[in-house]
DNA sequence: GCAAGGTC
């Protein structure tokens, strides 16, 4: 029997935590190690990984793009080695003097490989110590003990599976993602990428484009009229014309004009009409389904959230403790989740306490259940331990009061709802019209209740009976079009790629995040670029797996085949590198063809129009000092420019200026992102723009007699500024928007007049004063916060916080602290992470 | 500097 303490690895930190808690009875105590979070109790050890601590990658002298032909890389050899430094350092400390090892991962394939990985890393430096394998679904006090009790072996198969799928992705991604960059020249930040899943979504946004773009409409028309229960009453309601069509349908669009208006006359020259049926039903809507990742991201989009903020969120308040884990498939609650001891935690809270009474008032409890029921993780639901008002962040809130209420939600009644539907005539034996009308009115309110973003609008239509003759007070004709299919929306888009089996609970939002970096869309909801259609198109014609969600079908299969030992992973991805042999040998054939069309199409992204002095192509280009302008492609031969705004990455809009022809322009800036319009425009109006003296210059005033006035510059920006510039470069801001008004009050300290910025739409008027006063203001504001941490990416409310306790007040302290000692005060924080949010900050 | 998958 080996000595040494036991030693039990889990996927993450927080996993690591809680099970010690729950294994020890409260008594373990965190220590730290290389900046690694460890949690003893008794002979035990407990450490997080941080997911894959070790990565799959060519050795270094395939590192060069231009060296390395992209085919080799096929047949290349894959090296595994360690990405996170401090943490397999730490484990290699534990592993050594342990007497026992317990992986205990996720209970999914993932976790099956990176339980295998760590054993991998365990053996390195123990040969000897048995390692066994415990799996449980959620953590909690029954299954962690019922696991722990009964362990089990790793599944090397299943490990094996999701190796097969890391060559396969590496091998493909990284090989076409190379040619495609080398053939259009698009080497460096730009570089053009493609991937198993990646490809298909992008492929799923472009082909609806095409769809958007091949729309033909078409004419229709629908009738209307008022129909009144008895004159002046307030039973007034709207019913639609419908017919039979010929498969004996009920239809409501018209698709010929004559006969529209034939029926339009009947229905105008009516004034009454007779009640010829009314049917009453009770219909039952059943509440939702436990949350998983995607429906929790569909519904925070229905609040205004993007698919990458309501993670960012979600992650926040699951590492604060206030809700399960946020990427799970899982919409079925476990068997000891027990909702009333779940549902008791609410009572007595101000924003929950009286629906909680009422939830627990019903006699039986039973949870909605989806069709998922996966052994990764539960379901997104409260923890119980609730935060208080102030501990979280409009934002964060609004989240937690979501998944709250989807929780309450699922314990609920259903609703029960009355449909009404009148069906009503007009006009006589030859040319009767039938006139509809459908009422909806809420009977009982069930878990509508609790949860107010679902959808509980009545729909009035008063009660009538067979045989009522109703007034005919308004009627209408409306000509309409069909339209072209719309856009998909970040969550349409992620549940189109669950359906497709394409990507992962935590990656899909990250994939289209990837989309958005690499220039293949833009906007939102999504609009491809021509570089997207560009990649779409050659991928089409010569990798057509690669834009596939075949691609995805096909490798699971085979995973699953190597999970069950049928089938190995070195037939496996022999199979898939044959494959992409295949489509080489077709790359190699179109020579330069598909580098040059990516390479148009890239600037066809960039051209903003015809250049008005030589008449070649105006593009975006990017100053030496990275700001955006505008610039013509016959340069040196033409030296036309226009400036652009300095806030923000431009966006050329489909929209094109009536008076130059050039494409509108956006700025895209986060929450500051604004239409600049045609940048010509811009310029024009500026030049025409007499600047308005105001007062003295501050700077020069005196000496020179330099004076402020109010400027508009060629780049849509306007600013107080001194007559003598360059002279002088004395300048204060203005806002954007508005217009600016000088009114009589004058600063008394600046001899300055007061200014007053007034908006085109009724909106309150801002009364912003003097403008040296008022940007002393401004800049004494942004001193005292400083950059906001959160600014930082992967830093949350919550880390925000932790980092503030350790004295990281905002962004310029995070710069200059040394990462090691500082991970060493900030609890699941390694001094990695430390470096790399100091990178994200220059 | 490539992918996709974990996690922060």
């Amino acid at each position: 029997m080996s000595q040494g303490p036991e030693l039990i690895i889990t996927e993450k930190d927080n996993a690591a935590r809680r099970i010690a808690d729950i294994l020890s009875g409260g008594s373990a105590e965190a220590d730290r190690l290389n900046g690694v979070n460890v949690y003893k109790w008794g002979g035990k050890r407990c450490i997080g990984l941080s997911g894959h601590v070790v990565g799959v990658d060519f050795p270094p002298e395939y590192n060069d793009w231009r060296d390395v032909e992209p085919v080799e890389l096929i047949d290349a050899p894959i090296d595994k080695h360690p990405t996170q430094e401090n943490i397999v350092a730490a484990l290699r400390r534990l592993a050594r003097r342990a007497g026992s090892v317990v992986i205990a991962t996720d209970y999914d394939r993932e976790g099956e490989l990176i339980g295998k990985e760590a054993y991998e890393l365990v053996r390195e430096v123990n040969e000897e110590v048995p390692v066994d394998r415990v799996r449980f679904s959620s953590i909690t006090e029954n299954e962690v003990q019922e696991a722990f009790a009964n362990p089990d072996e790793l599944d090397f198969d299943l490990a094996a599976a999701g190796e097969a799928r890391q060559i396969v992705d590496l091998v493909w991604g990284a090989a076409l993602t190379r040619y495609l960059s080398l053939s259009a020249r698009q080497l460096g930040d730009d570089f053009i990428s493609v991937g198993r899943v990646q490809g298909p979504t992008l492929k799923l946004i472009v082909d609806r484009e095409r769809e958007i773009e091949a729309f033909d409409p078409e004419d229709y028309w629908e009738l209307f009229a008022d129909l009144e229960k008895d004159e002046g009453s307030d039973g007034a309601f709207e019913a639609q014309y419908f017919y039979l069509d010929e498969d004996g349908n009920e239809a409501e669009r018209v698709w010929d004009e004559a006969a529209a208006e034939a029926a339009y006359e009947t229905l105008e020259s009516a004034s009454t009409a007779t009640v010829e049926s009314v049917r009453r039903r009770t219909r039952t809507d059943d509440p939702p389904a436990p949350f998983n990742t995607t429906q929790f991201i569909r519904a925070a989009g229905s609040l205004g959230y993007s698919a990458q903020r309501a993670m960012s969120i979600a992650e926040d308040l699951y590492t604060a403790g206030y809700v399960t884990y946020p990427r799970t498939d899982n919409t079925v609650y476990p068997d000891d989740l027990d909702p009333r001891e779940l549902l008791d935690s609410f009572t007595g809270t101000r924003t929950f306490g009286d629906d909680a009474d009422s939830l627990l008032e019903q006699e039986s409890i039973e949870p909605t259940a989806g069709d998922e029921e996966t052994t990764d993780h539960p379901p997104i639901h409260p923890t119980g331990e609730l935060p208080g008002r102030s501990d979280l962040t409009e934002d964060e809130w609004e989240v937690y009061e979501l998944v709250v209420r989807r929780f309450f939600a699922t314990v609920a009644e259903p609703a029960t709802w009355e449909h009404l539907r009148v069906v009503a005539a007009v006009g006589g034996d030859e040319d009767e019209l039938s006139l509809k009308a459908n009422g909806k009115r809420l009977l009982e309110p069930g878990y509508h209740a609790v949860y107010p973003y679902s959808n509980a609008s009545e729909s009035f239509v008063p009660d009538v009976t067979e045989g009522e003759e109703l007034a005919v007070t308004d009627t209408a004709f409306e000509a309409k079009q069909t339209q072209p299919p719309r856009r998909y929306g970040q969550s349409r888009l992620i549940e189109t790629m669950e359906q497709m089996g394409i990507g992962t609970k935590a990656t899909r939002h990250d994939v289209i995040q990837k989309l958005y970096d690499r220039g293949y869309i833009e906007s939102d909801p999504p609009r491809p670029t021509r570089l997207a259609r560009a990649v779409v198109e050659a991928a089409e014609e010569f990798a057509d797996r690669i834009v596939s969600e075949e691609m995805t079908a096909q490798l699971e299969q085979d995973m699953q085949a190597i999970a069950r030992g049928e089938a190995s992973l070195e037939e496996v991805t022999a199979e898939s590198r044959e494959m992409l042999d295949a489509v080489f040998e077709g790359l190699m054939e179109s020579g330069e063809e598909v580098g040059k069309h990516l390479q148009e199409s890239l600037k066809a992204d960039k051209t903003v129009g015809e250049c008005p002095e030589c008449g070649g192509d105006l593009v975006i280009r990017k100053s030496r000092r990275g700001s955006y302008f505008i610039g013509c492609d016959s340069y040196p031969d033409c030296e036309n420019t226009l400036p652009l705004p300095s806030t923000g990455k431009p966006l050329l809009l489909e929209e094109t200026c009536e008076d130059h022809g050039l494409h509108h322009v956006k700025m895209l800036a986060g929450r500051k992102t604004f239409v600049h319009g045609c940048p010509l425009c811009k310029a024009e109006e500026a030049d025409e723009q007499e600047d308005l003296v105001i007062g003295p210059c501050p700077d020069c005033g005196e000496e020179h007699g330099g004076e402020l006035a109010i400027k508009r510059l060629r780049s849509g920006s306007r600013l107080v500024g001194c007559t003598r510039y360059p002279d002088c470069d004395y300048s204060l801001p203005l806002p954007r928007r508005g217009d600016v008004e000088v009114t009589d009050a004058t600063c008394e300290e600046h001899g300055l007049p007061e200014l007053r910025i007034v908006y085109e739409d009724d909106s309150e008027p801002w009364e912003l004063g003097c403008p040296i006063c008022n940007y002393r203001e401004y800049q004494a504001e942004q001193s005292e916060s400083g950059t906001d941490l959160e600014s930082v990416s992967g830093i949350g409310s919550k880390t925000a916080e932790k980092l503030k306790d350790a004295g990281v007040e905002d962004v310029d302290s995070l710069k200059s602290a040394e990462p090691d000692a500082l991970a060493e005060r900030v609890d699941g924080v390694g001094p990695d992470t430390v470096r790399k949010w100091q990178a994200d900050a220059d």
